[in-house]
DNA sequence: ATACAGTTCTGAATCGATTCAGAAGGGTGA
DNA sequence: TCACCCTTCTGAATCGATTCAGAACTGTAT
């Protein structure tokens, strides 16, 4: 067996208490018998408090939980959730706090029994949409969490970091409409749970549960609105993930068909990088003889010449784990809205003809 | 204060036990008082079991720890690092285990701090040189480890998975040698613990400390002695990171200077990704004027036609974790070597002029 | 000599659960 | 009716530390 705190002090002839001293409040003891008490332990192979005893005693654990809707390896494959996890990484690291990465299964049970068994101060929950059962599931623990989007169903002291998605959105379609482009086409990941890819219907943006897809395409139906395009023109596609394949799987129908597009407008660069591809396998670059818009900005944007919206990934880590890490003295400091940024590059241009 | 067990068994006026039982031994207790027990605990706000609690009890945590050598961050920018991890989080989400990744800390005090506090069931070590501190500080914690590599001071108990890097860097360099290539560098990263960007000395490749490094190096000249190249005939290249932008200052120098070699060999992707872009900044295209090769075959080297060595990165992932998860029958099983394969693209051609 | 202040160390309570031997009660077969 | 087994539940020990009030001792000022 292990020797343990008690095993050290016996060794030496002390009481426990000073033992454990000797570790975590060295001026409480004279350094001679501290130094007498490490030599022990050295000898007697004991490995220093252990970190679960101690986790227990002090109350808390030195460590914040980062939870994903989608499985734990995505968190890995998206670019975007990568860059943003480097700077939750970087804030976290200068606390001396570890990250414990945590999938999230699927059916309600088992999200419960993940959030209840975590070690963890505290939660940083990524992408999450309004599965109100997942937030409740880490109230219920009495844990302090942030978000990465405002939540509707936020109470005064729910923290989160985001951006105002629908006046980014509106920024990218208002370029692509001043384009000229009219005959418009929407992707975005899982509009629908379930939905198969492709087109899809839907009375209006509103419609669409997820809260960062819904403030992404309100914020396209509003520009091409505002040139007299209402939203049952804009054509809806739905893609079964958040990768590239599914991107391009979701526009090869209305792709092939006689009246395509003059453009696309994603709700992620990933989603457009497949939609890319898509276009490059019939031989054609855009903006010919389609324009292609992304969103986020990843470091593939760029080389692919797509325009997009930028949003600070790393700061966006790095802010929300702040906000978990070192508490608002306000709940108005508890929310942070970033600023994003139009990129325009040489995936977008005039509607051919024009 | 939020209510423990104790509290959620005197409501209904069971003992602590039967109600301990109603969440972790349901065969325990009738299925009436589970239920009311239960009950109890939502009406009273009872979280369930405290998990650290759970934890010091039962003796073991459900989670490993991921060590890095560098700050925490790389490990979500290095393109082949995201890929182990997505390999390792695959089999630890299959098991229903948390990955706790641990930044390594620059100092040895503090690598046994965060080593000793971390509260994990086991380690996976990924990309940690000769640092022999950082094992002994987890052997010490008592703990079972696995490696991405064989280590010198290995003990029979010691789990490994890795790849023979010398025989893959010979696999390339033969290649580049049998294109006629007898003027070439090496570049790799921090061969030299702070040794400044471009050209060094070392007596020979066993001179580098990182075994890793070391490997490759050696399988490199291995290539050219067998051509006749000796070892002091070759232009080894210091990189001060793991970086694209390191790789491009590390060339600079020999690549402006008189007599530039007719290939680089990197050993890593994501170095000669940047040997590519100084050469691009020239106006060059790899193989002319000079051929480039990589190690490790990440996605952006498909697309930049680097030619390379490919290892099954999520692979090593995976079977790290499992070799931590599911423990080796035998010592022997404990030790994996993966196969690697050269992977010729573009980016290697024969020698100009000849 | 007395009082008071520091320093160093100890004892006992505590963190919040799990576990296991055994008690209590009910049912079955002889 | 007695013995025996099952099911259901309890009591007490236990996991490995931290913490805090106070004991013991030393030293200094009055």
């Amino acid at each position: 067996m292990k020797p343990t705190l008690q095993d050290v002090a016996d060794a030496v002839g002390v009481s426990r208490s000073t033992a454990s001293n000797a570790y975590s409040r060295p001026d409480q003891l004279s350094a001679a018998l501290r130094a007498k008490i490490l030599d022990a332990a050295r000898r007697l192979g004991y490995p220093g408090p252990n970190p679960t005893a101690r986790s227990l005693r002090r109350g808390f654990v030195g460590a914040i939980g980062v939870l994903f809707t989608s499985e734990l390896s995505y968190a890995f494959t998206d670019p975007f959730a990568v860059r943003f996890l480097a700077g939750v990484s970087r804030t976290a690291e200068r606390h001396g706090t570890s990250l414990l990465l945590m999938p999230l299964p699927a059916d309600r049970a088992r999200v419960r029994s993940v959030v209840e068994n975590a070690s963890v101060d505290g939660f940083c929950v990524y992408c999450v949409g309004d599965e109100e059962w997942v937030l409740q599931a880490i109230r219920d623990r009495g844990q302090p969490y942030v978000t990465t989007a405002p939540r509707a169903d936020a109470g005064p002291d729910d923290r989160y970091v985001g951006i105002d998605e629908r006046a980014a959105a509106r920024s990218v379609a208002d370029h692509v409409a001043a384009l000229g482009h009219r005959r418009v086409a929407l992707l975005a990941d899982t509009v629908l749970p379930g939905a198969p890819p492709g087109p899809l219907r839907l009375a209006g943006p509103g419609d669409a549960p997820h809260p960062t897809t819904r403030g992404r395409l309100t914020g396209f139906a509003d520009a091409f609105a505002a040139v007299g395009v209402a939203w049952p023109a804009l054509t809806l596609l739905n893609a079964t993930a958040n990768s590239r394949a599914a991107g391009a799987a979701a526009v090869a129908e209305v792709l092939a068909g006689d009246e395509p597009p003059t453009a696309v407008l994603a709700c992620s660069d990933v989603l457009s990088l497949g939609v890319l591809d898509m276009l490059a396998a019939a031989g054609h670059r855009p903006p010919h003889p389609i324009s292609v818009t992304g969103f986020d900005d990843i470091a593939e944007a760029a080389a692919a010449g797509l325009t997009t919206v930028r949003q600070p990934a790393e700061e966006k880590g790095r802010l929300a784990a702040e906000l978990l890490l070192e508490p608002p003295t306000t709940p108005a400091d508890g929310h942070r809205l970033l600023p994003t940024d139009l990129v325009v590059r040489t995936s977008t241009g005039p509607v051919p003809g024009s």
